[in-house]
RNA sequence: GGACCCGUAGCUCAGCCAGGACAGAGCGCCGGCCUCCUAAGCCGGUGGUCGGGGGUUCAAAUCCCCCCGGGUCCGCCA
C-alpha cells in the first residue's frame, strides 16, 4: 500500500457523470478527454436538457457523421449506467437529460457518510510557489496591492483545493532606493519607527508611509527649486513651476497630517542639506554591504512597515508561508553568483560600458529552434528587447539581477515545479527579460516554469494614486468605511444583537465586499475602484453571496437535521428545485476549471448565478412550511447542499461566510 | 515611433482561449411584492450599430488583417 493513496477518491455524482461522459466521447472520437470536457456545455434553453455536446465539432475532425456519432455515444451511455435519463439530437447537438433524483439519492448517501463538498483532485499535483503582494515596505498597502493580494491568495486557495502543493511567499524589497529614502527620513528624525508609531497610536506602516512621502517630496521640492533657478527659457520655467506647485500642495497636505511635530524637522533638514542624493546613495551602498548603522536603520524601518502589513493582511485572511528578504540574497552572495555566471556566459556583453546580458542574442539563438521555449516564454512578435544591464557603475546591483537570484531561490527553496509571480501588467517587459536572461544562463526549466500572472491596475475615478506623494486610498481605511456601512445594516436587522457580534459580522462583511470586488473582474482589465460604489452591498457583491448563504443557514437552523429516511427523491424533479440542485452540483467542476485556468473570476461569476437561482427559488417554494414530509426533507437536502457548496466557494475566494447577518 | 492589454446596454461586467441553438447578468430608471424560512431579497418593464471596416467560414462578439479610442511599457528606477 505504501506510496499509493489509501482510498479511491470519491467524486460527487455530477462530476462522475461529466467526467465519464468526457472519457467515453474521447474514446469514440479520439479526442483528448480534457478537450472534450471543455466542450460539454450547459444548453442555453432548459428544454434542450442538462448537458450538451456539439457533435458537428467532432464530426468535422473525425470525419464521422453527426448522427453516426450520436448513435454510438448513445449506445455507450446506455451500457455505462450513467445517470442519464434521456438523450436527443437537435440541431447538431446531442442533448442529455440527467436522472436528477438518482443523483440526489447518491448525494444523500455520501452526505450521510460524512462526505463533504470538494473539488476533483488533479491527477498530477505540482509543487507551486505563489509569490504575491510583495509591496515596497515604505507605505501602507493601498488598493492596488489589495487586488494583488486578493488574486494571489485566491489563486493559492484554488490551486491548493485542486490538490497542488502550495507555498506562498512575500518578497521584501528592502534593497532599493525608496527604502533608503524612508530610512533617510528616520535618520533625520532620530526615532525608532516601530516604538515611535506605537507611542503615537498610529499603525506603523502608516507612520513609515508619511515619513517617506514627506522626505521624498521635500527632496524633490528642493531639487526643483534649483532647476528653476538654472532654467533657461520661459517655457521650461513654467513647466517646472507647475510641477513644483503640485509638490508644494502635496507637502502642505502632508504637513496637515503630521502625526506629531515631524514635518518641519524633515523639511528643514532636507532644505539645508547640500546633497541629499549623496546621503541616500551612501545609505544604499552601505546597506548592500551589510554595514552598520545603516543595516539597523533600514531594518528598523522595514520591520515597522511589515508589522503594519501583517496586521492588514491578517484582517483579510491572508498569511504567508515565507517572507524573503532581498538583502539576504545580496549578502549571501546568491546575487554575486548570478553575476559571475553571467560573466562566464556566452551571452555576456558590455552595454553602455556596463556588465550586461545580450538578450537579443538569446532570442536569436535559443528561441528560433526551441518550439516549447518559444511558446512558454511568450515573446511578442515584433518586440525589440534591449540588453539587460546587471550591475551599476558604482558596483551596486539592479533589481532584475536580484530577481534572477530570487527566482532561482524560490525554485530551490520549495523544490518547486512552477513559480507564479503575481505582479502588475506594467512589469511585463521586466518579467520577460527575467525569463529570457535565465534561459540564456542555462536555467531552462526555471525560465519556462516561471509564470507572470499579470493584472491591470486599480484606478480611482478622479485621481491617480501615488505612494510617493502620500496620495492613495489605503486598504485599512477602505475596510473601516465598509465596516461602518455594514454595521448600520446589521444593527438594523438585528436590533437585539450585542455589540461584539455586530462588530465581528460587520468586519466579515467588509472583508467579503472588498475581496469579492477585486476578484470578480478578470485580471487583464483595469478595475475602476469607486469607494462610494463599493459601499453598495446589493446584488453582484460579496455581501449578496454572504447574505444568501446566511439565509440558507437560517433555514437549516430552523429545520434541524435532515431526516434522510423520509426523503422523496422524486420531489427533486420539480422544475425550480431541479435547476437549483443541478446548478449546485456543477460546483466542483466549475471550481476545478477555475483553478486549472487560474481564473478566480469564473468562480465568482458562477457563485453569483448560483445565488440568484437560490433566491428566486426561495421566494416561491418554502421549506419549513412544506406539509409533505418527503418533499420537505428533499428540499432540506437541497438547501443544505447549497449552503455547504456556497460556503466552500466563498472560502476559496477568501470571502468569510457568517451564518447570520 | 514600436510593443502589449482593454473597448459588449447610460454605468459596472460575463461570454472570446476550445466559432455554432434568440447576445447575458447586475446597477440605474419605471411598476409591483414583507400578518408567510432574513426585502442585503423576489417578480415584471426599460435599455445593445458586441469600437469601425474588410476577410476566412455553411456559421463570427468569438479566428485573421487594417483602422480608431483609452491604458501601460520601452532607465546604470523598482
Amino acid at each position: 500500500m505504501a506510496g499509493r493513496s489509501m482510498s479511491e477518491y470519491i467524486y460527487d455524482p455530477y462530476t462522475t457523470v461529466h467526467t465519464k461522459l468526457a472519457e467515453l466521447v474521447a474514446e469514440k472520437t479520439g479526442e483528448d478527454p480534457q478537450f472534450v470536457s471543455w466542450l460539454i456545455t450547459v444548453p442555453p434553453r432548459k428544454e434542450y436538457g442538462d448537458l450538451s455536446l456539439p457533435l458537428m465539432r467532432f464530426a468535422r475532425k473525425t470525419g464521422v457523421k453527426p448522427d453516426e456519432l450520436y448513435r454510438e455515444i448513445t449506445e455507450a451511455i446506455n451500457k455505462s449506467g450513467l445517470d442519464v435519463s434521456e438523450v436527443s439530437l437537435e440541431g447538431g447537438y446531442m442533448n442529455l437529460k440527467l436522472d436528477v433524483p438518482r443523483m440526489a439519492e447518491k448525494l444523500a448517501g455520501l452526505i450521510r457518510k460524512g462526505w463533504s463538498v470538494s473539488l476533483p483532485r488533479i491527477d498530477k499535483p505540482r509543487r507551486i510557489v505563489v509569490e504575491h503582494t510583495s509591496a515596497n515596505p515604505i507605505h501602507p498597502l493601498h488598493m492596488g496591492h489589495a487586488r494583488n493580494t486578493s488574486i494571489g491568495d485566491t489563486l493559492a486557495r484554488l490551486l491548493r483545493a485542486r490538490g497542488h502543493i502550495i507555498n506562498t511567499r512575500f518578497y521584501i524589497d528592502d534593497v532599493g532606493k525608496q527604502v533608503a529614502i524612508a530610512a533617510y527620513g528616520f535618520k533625520i528624525l532620530g526615532v525608532d519607527p516601530l516604538s515611535e508609531s506605537r507611542k503615537l497610536g498610529m499603525k506603523p506602516d502608516h507612520f513609515v508611509g508619511w515619513v517617506y512621502a514627506t522626505t521624498f517630496s521635500s527632496i524633490e521640492a528642493v531639487d526643483l527649486k534649483k532647476q528653476l533657478n538654472d532654467a533657461g527659457n520661459d517655457e521650461e520655467r513654467s513647466r517646472l513651476q507647475e510641477k513644483l506647485d503640485g509638490i508644494m500642495a502635496a507637502l502642505a497636505s502632508l504637513k496637515e497630517r503630521d502625526p506629531g511635530s515631524y514635518f518641519d524637522k524633515i523639511f528643514e533638514h532636507v532644505t539645508a542639506t547640500h546633497d541629499n542624493e549623496a546621503e541616500i546613495q551612501r545609505i544604499m551602498v552601505r546597506y548592500e554591504k551589510g554595514e552598520e548603522p545603516e543595516k539597523s536603520l533600514i531594518r528598523g524601518v522595514v520591520d515597522a512597515a511589515l508589522e503594519g502589513f501583517r496586521e492588514s493582511l491578517s484582517r483579510i485572511g491572508v498569511v504567508f508561508d515565507d517572507w524573503d528578504w532581498e538583502s539576504e540574497l545580496v549578502w549571501s552572495s546568491r546575487v554575486g553568483k548570478i553575476i559571475q555566471e553571467a560573466k562566464n556566459s556566452r551571452y555576456y556583453i558590455k552595454y553602455k560600458e556596463a556588465d550586461a546580458i545580450d538578450i537579443p542574442k538569446i532570442i536569436k539563438e535559443l528561441l528560433q529552434t526551441d518550439e516549447e521555449a518559444r511558446k512558454k516564454i511568450k515573446l511578442p512578435r515584433g518586440w525589440e528587447i534591449p540588453p539587460l544591464i546587471l550591475v551599476r557603475s558604482d558596483g551596486t546591483t539592479l533589481y532584475t539581477t536580484r530577481d534572477m537570484a530570487y527566482t532561482l531561490y524560490k525554485f530551490e527553496a520549495f523544490n518547486a515545479d512552477e513559480v507564479i509571480n503575481v505582479i502588475g501588467a506594467d512589469q511585463r517587459l521586466a518579467q520577460l527579460q527575467l525569463r529570457l536572461a535565465l534561459l540564456g544562463l542555462g536555467y531552462r526549466k526555471e525560465a519556462l516554469n516561471l509564470i507572470h500572472y499579470d493584472y491591470e491596475m486599480v484606478r480611482l475615478p478622479g485621481i491617480r494614486m501615488s505612494g510617493r506623494r502620500g496620495r492613495f486610498v489605503d486598504m485599512d481605511s477602505i475596510l473601516d468605511s465598509l465596516k461602518i456601512r455594514a454595521e448600520e445594516e446589521v444593527r438594523k436587522r438585528n436590533p437585539d444583537a450585542d455589540a461584539a457580534w455586530i462588530g465581528r459580522v460587520s468586519e466579515q462583511i467588509a472583508v467579503g465586499a472588498l475581496r469579492f470586488t477585486l476578484i470578480r473582474t478578470s485580471a487583464p482589465r483595469p478595475v475602476v475602484f469607486d469607494p462610494e460604489k463599493v459601499l453598495n452591498l446589493e446584488e453582484n457583491t460579496g455581501p449578496y453571496l454572504q447574505y444568501t448563504h446566511a439565509r440558507a443557514c437560517g433555514i437549516m437552523k430552523k429545520h434541524g437535521s435532515i431526516d434522510f429516511e423520509s426523503i422523496n427523491y422524486e420531489a427533486c424533479n420539480e422544475s425550480r428545485r431541479r435547476n437549483l440542485l443541478l446548478m449546485t452540483m456543477r460546483y466542483p467542476m466549475v471550481a476545478a476549471k477555475a483553478a486549472d485556468d487560474m481564473a478566480p473570476e469564473d468562480l465568482a461569476t458562477y457563485l453569483l448565478k448560483l445565488a440568484d437561482e437560490f433566491n428566486s427559488w426561495y421566494q416561491v417554494d418554502p421549506v419549513i412550511r412544506e406539509p409533505d414530509v418527503g418533499a420537505r426533507e428533499c428540499k432540506a437536502l437541497i438547501v443544505d447542499y447549497f449552503r455547504q457548496t456556497m460556503k466552500h466557494g466563498l472560502e476559496l475566494l477568501g470571502v468569510p461566510a457568517p451564518e447570520r447577518m
